[in-house]
DNA sequence: TCTTGACCCTCCCATGCTGGGAAACCCCAA
DNA sequence: TTGGGGTTTCCCAGCATGGGAGGGTCAAGA
């Protein structure tokens, strides 16, 4: 299988492919005589895998650790577990922040007008001398 | 006043202070005879605008019209309602993604033990040869 | 006057993930 | 044989930020 239908029946692309390969995520393919990658079911396996946990948000870094305790039968769950609560915890801080930005951005809009006039309590308050 | 006292005084790093003016956020500052970066009230004014803007999570891009906006005396409020109240929606978006995330992702970490045993739901899922 | 330490300059590199595109080669079907 | 589509490698771009090298500048103190 080349790696254009290992693209499309992963869901990830020939390009990212390549560099999960680079990368050192995934070995490097088995190649043709002409130099094609070539993939197996095992290969698309672990692209699946690998597609999964980015869905999941979890990073290059974490996918490589996730991977070794995929591939490593006497792994502790407890380590899967920490990794993922690790990165669940990090995903809510990231909402928290969003939520902060929301929240004041919200407000502000909330006073502003907008309508022709110029005056905007948004530009106003970006552009105070001090925040208060 | 030097660059490394405009950083301190607008909290944006000396780094992202000359990074911005090459991306023409802010004017090039004037220069001392040494080549020094100087810079005015005015030019903190603009740089603590940016970083606010940045804190409340705008795109270099955003920010630039901001300050376009800003400095224009007859723009209309409806102008950065609409920018604003649109990276409201993307930061909303935003949020739903993440949570989306944390969801499968506690509700898969639920289901782990979490002991020295190697059984483990997360892996099971992010391997599983379909999604179900 | 000289030294020293803090500051500044430019330039390059790295991050993390993804896509775009060029130039070249390969494969299959008509 | 030709053409279109697949593949290869390589470079570039973005977004925002920091690190660091190698060198110039300034001000304070001996």
């Amino acid at each position: 299988m080349n790696i254009g239908q290992a693209a499309r029946a992963t869901g990830v692309s020939a390009k990212m492919i390549r560099w999960y390969e680079q990368q050192g995520l995934v070995p490097a393919a088995t190649r043709s005589e002409s130099n094609y990658r070539h993939y197996s079911e095992g290969d698309l396996h672990r692209l699946r895998f690998i597609r999964r946990a980015r869905d999941l948000g979890f990073s290059i870094k974490q996918i490589a650790e996730l991977l070794t305790l995929w591939n490593d039968r006497d792994r502790a769950s407890a380590d899967v577990k920490a990794l993922a609560l690790g990165h669940v915890a990090a995903l809510r801080q990231r909402i928290l922040e969003l939520e902060e930005m929301v929240q004041s951005l919200g407000h502000l809009a909330e006073h502003c007008q907008g309508d022709d006039r110029p005056e905007c309590p948004i530009l106003e308050r970006l552009g105070a001398p001090v925040v208060a």
